[in-house]
DNA sequence: GTAGGGTTAG
């Protein structure tokens, strides 16, 4: 419905009595507040039959209203047909061109607009680096020294953040330092340079200076965090983000549930979706896509598909993301039909897969031993979506290889590949050769990724651990004397648990938790158990080389135990433990925890950096291959 | 009459 004033600028055949400015001043108003294409249609044809539409204010917003609906190319027409554009036209087209992400043609236009001879002023710049390159940034910025810009407040900023993207983080530094004044939007680019570039200190040191900060600044070193591989940080952050009585926004929720996800903190996961549905933030008439993906993530994460499922079923309009986020969390389980039957399903309604989804099928197939499907699949991704395979697709079919046994076929696939293996898969074809004890495949791989500089503390240590399961303890030393020369460091493991909605996290032998006496007694009693039950330490596997009784000490403490024993002293009886690890389970932890899953009657479900394992009275789901 | 910082699955 139109308004009064509305009826009456867009149906008088003539100017009245009113003089011309005030009509000027009323459409203005009335192209400021459209809406809609079809209501801007409107006041344009008023314009064209006033003869109104060259006017430079009305003008101007005409284009700027046309490119923020999405008619970019209603603005370019109009613009086509301004004789000789000003500053403020130019600088338009140049910001309706960075808006939609067509980053040449705005340097186009700039340069266009340098050879009509009309000067660019701050607002120009500032458009304009919203896309530029590092090289064209560079360029840009001698313009706005020569122009006199350079100490714009908003230039200045736009140079930070053009700098930063371009990911030269020295001139962003200069430029961020030089500024004359800052404001919490410079500020935040900064904040941003740093954590971009995976310098947290910096930024939290940053962060903690500046004196009002608005849910993007929190936005920003939250997720930091979470990207960075710090979410317990991220959610100390966000916790005190609350308490200051910042209200987050989706992108706060996104960044919280990726690290309640990676922390496996199913409670803080659970808080996290009762608030998105308790305060709206995400949630449209549902809980929208990209929340409802990151909740289906989270929950596949921290081991529960039921709840993944009741999500899943609730949204509307999945997306080829929605779906692939399910499809893993089912793989990451070891439910490979399900998640086939899954990926079929989607294909059914209509959804194309992407590479990531024949990642996370292949994944599934993989986990659950399912050769002859992982091959159909990994054929039809190739045959019906003419996809070429890359390194990760090829990671899934060794990995299912390897598992099935058949390793030197894995072997012959990698060597018949046209892409370049990377050290993710040369890992799993050396975990397979581990697993099945072929162990002069394995020193061929391992040699061949030592002269070419490829070895990880992973495939070092996995090729320590053959050695010494073959009791060749020369070979045991050349590994660990190769590490030491070539300063490869055994990543440390670290597995964590929560409890009463925090997250607690232990390192091998760490003695730094508030209950660590009471914790190293249970291990004392769960070592007692074992022991009775005919348990012998997988000695074999430490790559030290110090006695027997030491070997068997260093075990006992390795980090899944201890949240182990921390979880036994500190959840009600008969509940399911769960631990998320950061490596790989090790195969004497995984002995354990299958026997201790029995003795306590506990199920105790364990994440490692590969899949789930979900251990009940005495086995594991994983039927032992991980 | 105009501009600058945060956004996704392995």
């Amino acid at each position: 419905m139109m308004s009064p004033i509305e009826v009456s600028v867009l149906t008088k055949a003539a100017p009245s009595a009113s003089s011309a400015s005030v009509q000027v001043d009323n459409f203005a108003v009335l192209i400021d507040n459209s809406k809609s294409i079809n209501h801007l249609h409107q006041i344009h044809a008023a314009l064209l039959r006033r003869g109104l539409h060259h006017h430079p204010i009305l003008n101007f917003k005409l284009q700027r209203s046309y490119s923020s609906l999405g008619l970019l190319h209603h603005t370019v027409t109009l613009f086509h047909r301004t004789p000789a554009p000003n500053v403020f036209l130019w600088s338009s087209i140049i910001n309706a061109h960075s808006h939609s992400a067509l980053w040449d043609c705005a340097l186009s236009y700039y340069a266009q607009m340098l050879a009509h001879h009309v000067q660019p002023n701050a607002f120009t710049l500032s458009s304009l680096l919203k896309g530029c390159t590092l090289q064209p940034t560079t360029v840009v910025h001698s313009h706005a020294v020569k122009f006199g810009l350079s100490s714009d407040l908003y230039v200045s900023t736009s140079l930070v953040d053009a700098y930063a993207r371009g990911g030269d983080v020295v001139s962003a530094q200069k430029l961020f330092d030089a500024m004359p004044e800052r404001s919490l939007v410079s500020l935040t680019a900064m904040l941003t340079c740093y954590v971009k570039h995976g310098m947290l200190r910096e930024a939290r040191l940053l962060f903690e200076g500046m004196g009002v900060k608005d849910v993007v600044c929190w936005n920003v070193m939250i997720d930091g965090y979470a990207q960075h591989g710090c979410p317990n940080e991220a959610l100390v952050l966000f916790r005190e983000m609350l308490g200051k009585k910042v209200r987050p926004n989706e992108i706060t929720v996104l960044a919280v549930l990726s690290s309640c996800g990676q922390l496996g903190a199913l409670e803080c996961g659970r808080w996290v979706h009762s608030y998105v549905e308790n305060s709206g933030v995400g949630v449209g008439v549902r809980v929208n896509l990209r929340v409802g993906t990151a909740l289906v993530d989270m929950y596949c994460k921290c081991g529960s598909l039921e709840d993944a499922r009741k999500v899943f079923d609730g949204m509307v309009g999945k997306d080829v993301v929605a779906w692939n986020s399910f499809i893993m969390g089912y793989g990451i389980h070891g439910f490979g039909d399900e998640a086939l039957q899954l990926f079929h399903e989607m294909l059914r309604v209509g959804v194309r897969p992407s590479d990531i989804t024949f990642v996370a099928v292949l994944t599934a197939c993989a986990h659950a031993g399912l050769v002859g499907k992982g091959w159909e699949v990994f054929d039809l991704m190739k045959s019906r979506y003419e996809m070429e395979p890359k390194v990760e697709h090829y990671g899934c079919m060794v990995n299912l290889l390897g598992r099935a046994g058949r390793v030197r076929e894995a072997y012959d696939l990698v060597r018949s590949m046209e892409v370049e293996p990377d050290s993710i898969l040369w890992g799993t074809l050396l975990w397979a050769c581990r697993i099945h004890n072929d162990i002069s495949l394995g020193e061929e791989i391992a040699e061949f990724l030592v002269s070419n500089d490829l070895a990880t503390s992973g495939t070092c240590i996995l090729l320590s651990n053959m050695y010494a399961a073959a009791r060749n303890w020369v070979g045991v030393a050349k590994v660990r004397s190769f590490m030491k020369e070539s300063g490869v460091e055994k990543e440390p493991g670290c597995s964590s648990i929560e409890v009463n909605n925090r997250v607690h996290e232990f390192l091998a032998g760490d003695i730094r938790h508030r209950r660590s006496k009471d914790i190293y007694s249970m291990l004392g009693k769960m070592n007692g158990w074992l022991k009775a039950r005919g348990y012998t330490p997988k000695i074999d596997l430490v790559l030290h080389d110090i006695g027997e009784q030491q070997k068997e000490q260093s075990l006992e403490v390795h980090s899944e135990k201890l949240a182990l024993a921390f979880g036994l002293i500190s959840t009600s009886p008969g509940t399911a433990i769960k631990i998320v690890k950061n490596l790989r389970v090790c195969l004497d932890c995984h002995a354990v925890m299958k026997m201790m899953s029995k003795i306590s009657g506990r199920k105790i479900i364990m994440r490692d950096r590969n899949r789930f394992h979900h251990f009940e009275n005495g086995s594991c789901s994983c039927r032992d291959y991980w």
